[in-house]
DNA sequence: TCCTGTGAACAACTTCACAGCG
DNA sequence: CGCTGTGAAGTTGTTCACAGGA
């Protein structure tokens, strides 16, 4: 049986919801109340659990802990994953400062082109030159490598990562990015989300 | 006939592949170019551009200048709209940086509570107080609030912007926003993606 | 009775395959 | 011939509706 490729995503958002519940001291929750606070029909959220076994009870509920551990488990969220960000610029800065730990990530290097950058250190990480990329990545046992440099270096730098053994890339490059080995990559796309948020107004404009 | 809710997402990926052609000053593009391009097949690209009409030729394939030009005015994107920033924490002083201009996006003004920010001017744009958000909005005939405040603040922040009389939020905060009236509202989570790609190299191991 | 887990129905999306036009 | 546009088929994802356990 295979997972729908939402399913995942909305297992991160019924997590954050689970966080929630977890600090107030929930122990019990329904379907329905995941379903509610995450905006999904709650038939989705059983269907979303169910790919992972049965940990629900019928007739009561999920026991709250229970699922959020199950959850950061599935998701490998449950040991420390070391990460290294590409590109110090704009974005790149504000990931150095992003709270990834909260998570398990942990940034151990950053690396750019421009030596005024080099030997930064910016929240607690050192900036190193872009060459030592693929080196340094290998040496530590990075497994996540954040793309956060201009599009046309973008594939360059993909590769230097690969080249240092990493296993998956987010890439905040606006260009597809096409790995030497197989490697997983997922994007995130500030101007696209913006441009269909355009898209989407001009719509409603055009309706009315 | 309606839109697959991925097909404006891919028309922002071709306008992107098209930019970079007609920078080379190509003139004619075939659906499988666009295709390989984009990493999407080229029935799709066909079934994409064809809900909008058929602005291909057969037999020879399509006008680029036009068909950029034709993607612009579909998304909106033709002409300028007005964008205000709430939070100019690390994601919020990044996005004051970001060339939304190239596509048209005018950032007017940020708001954020803390004093020591307040009168502050990054990249042309002056930082208001958060009290100040719907009044300038709706003073400055403002589209787009792009909220990068903390979760726990987002609610109110997006309260503001619709009373400002916003038509579209672009939200970083983790966790869903209620519009108290009827608006688009568009997620970036860069938390989410990560922990996706935790799960799939985690996926991989196992299969392993 | 309440709520989960899940076949079966349904809906959405993509690909196939080819007619038709330049 | 080459490439688009598009019905029809195929695939994937979601909801319905209910059996069954607590």
């Amino acid at each position: 049986m295979k997972l729908p490729r939402n399913t995942i995503r909305r297992l991160s958002h019924y997590l954050r919801c689970l966080d929630i519940l977890d600090l107030k001291g929930v122990q019990l929750v329904k379907s329905r109340e995941l379903a509610c606070m995450c905006r999904v029909s709650d038939s989705l959220v059983r269907r979303d659990l169910s790919y992972f076994g049965d940990f629900g009870k019928k007739g009561v509920g999920y026991n709250l802990p229970e699922l959020r551990e199950r959850i950061l488990q599935i998701m490998g969220l449950d040991k420390v994953r070391k990460v290294v960000l590409c590109g110090v610029g704009n974005i790149g800065t504000a990931l150095l400062r992003y709270p990834f730990k909260e998570r398990n990530f942990e940034i151990m290097a950053a690396f750019d082109t421009d030596p005024k950058k080099i030997g930064m250190v910016i929240n607690g990480i050192r900036v190193y030159p872009a060459e030592k990329t693929s080196e340094l990545t290998s040496e530590l046992g990075v497994e996540i490598g954040i793309i956060a440099v201009p599009p046309e270096a973008a594939q360059k730098t993909a590769d230097l990562l690969v080249e240092g053994g990493i296993e998956g890339i987010l890439s905040f490059a606006l260009i597809p990015i096409e790995p030497k080995k197989d490697v997983v990559i997922q994007y995130v796309e500030i101007a696209t989300e913006l441009e269909i948020l355009s898209f989407e107004i001009e719509e409603r404009k055009r309706r009315r």
